[in-house]
DNA sequence: TTATTTTGATAGTATTACTATTATACTTAT
DNA sequence: ATAAGTATAATAGTAATACTATCAAAATAA
């Protein structure tokens, strides 16, 4: 993780979990139990069984399994903005930085070697399956004040910045690209497991040019 | 309820709260906790003591609290589908149809007094904040089956023949509403709690402005 | 009036989400 | 190499939650 720099606000840990062999076996376990229990069915004394230690020892990390889940996906955010920052480099063009900001929302992702204890696609797909739950509480304004949402919130914000380069004109760019970022996650979920909300039959391309064409109509006025 | 012709799945509750007094009652003060407390906060017991009754009370009409809120979602979305063909039946054309429906998805509902127990406002706030969690979890393949989301999918089917009636060859219409319906709901909780993630300053109309905007560049090619 | 259903009251269980304590192991500074 | 400090494992315990079960009283229907 280090080795990327990729930065997840003080706020989501109580001790840093990259800091330590300890910490990084519980991020590595927890995305497993997360995308195979789900949220709901994953508990810290699941997590303390997977790591070979006790639930007390999670409790060191994180709060809560809310924050842990925060964390994990803020961790994403913050990854992804990793990845589209080296990609966006031999790109010059902003209409190519805003399809290939797409790809990377939507394809799967391969394993980063150089953060062995994250796999980064397994990740993807909780994220998927997960990711409203971290705002949709009654602590959401509390939790906004303590950076809980700032990946997400800094993926949106870089989208504007570019699709305005195209169209300086455009009314809506924020909540545009919020609400692409949402349907890429949604419309995953969909295919997988409510077609009829979906007309992706095929991976995950259909999905790319969904949103490629949808954006694209969109701020070119 | 049966005055208006909601219809819900029998699959979603164990006996017909439209049926009785009592069933009527933990409907209206299911709405309320809700909206005041959040799910994760709203238990039986408290239901069970906000109606003057017990928790028990509460189980022999839902089986559990994640059934009791897809119940509500449910007939939220039948009521709104109701409201759509109430005033589809004024317009002609397909374009004025999506505006009207991108309106009622968004605009605060005025309280049906057919209806006495149920307080619409706070249903749609309800939904607004709480709607993926009952499609977010491990048992969605099972719940599709028993149909815990055909409300939502008549909604997005309905919108798709409209489109379908603008532009017949536009290749992804299920996407695009299953997207719209989302996104009517996710930039209202943005608009009040993300609001980096939104363009919204001022109410719903700005929502509704930029939903139309997208809805009708996109599906005019 | 009798039979049936509906409800209210109470009790109990397993699990969850924590908090606290302590002994041991491990690391670091000198 | 030793002492001091930190990290961890193991255990125990609490309050709340999500149920399940039982039974008698009340309301309703036959």
């Amino acid at each position: 993780m280090n080795a990327l720099n990729i930065i997840v606000s003080p706020n989501l840990f109580v001790k840093n979990p990259d800091e330590t062999a300890l910490g990084r076996k519980i991020l590595s376990k927890s995305i497993e139990l997360l995308a195979e229990l789900g949220y709901e069915q994953t508990t810290f004394k699941k997590i303390g069984l997977a790591i070979d230690s006790t639930e007390a020892s999670v409790y060191r990390y994180f709060q809560n399994k809310h924050q842990l889940l925060a964390y994990l996906i803020n961790w994403y955010w913050g990854w992804l903005e990793v990845k589209m920052a080296q990609e966006f480099i031999v790109l010059n063009t902003p209409e190519d930085k805003l399809r290939k900001a797409i790809e990377l929302l939507v394809k799967p992702m391969d394993i980063d070697q150089r953060i062995p204890h994250v796999d980064e696609s397994l990740l993807q797909r909780m994220v998927v399956a997960e990711y409203p739950k971290i705002y949709l509480t009654k602590e959401v304004d509390n939790e906004n004040r303590g950076g809980y949402f700032s990946g997400y919130k800094r993926i949106c914000d870089t989208l504007t910045l570019i699709a305005l380069q195209i169209n300086p004109t455009y009314q809506f760019p924020h909540s545009l690209f919020a609400t692409i970022v949402e349907a890429a996650q949604s419309q995953q979920f969909f295919a997988a497991h409510l077609p009829r909300l979906s007309d992706s039959k095929s991976g995950t391309c259909d999905i790319i040019d969904f949103l490629t064409d949808l954006t694209l109509k969109t701020i070119k006025a």
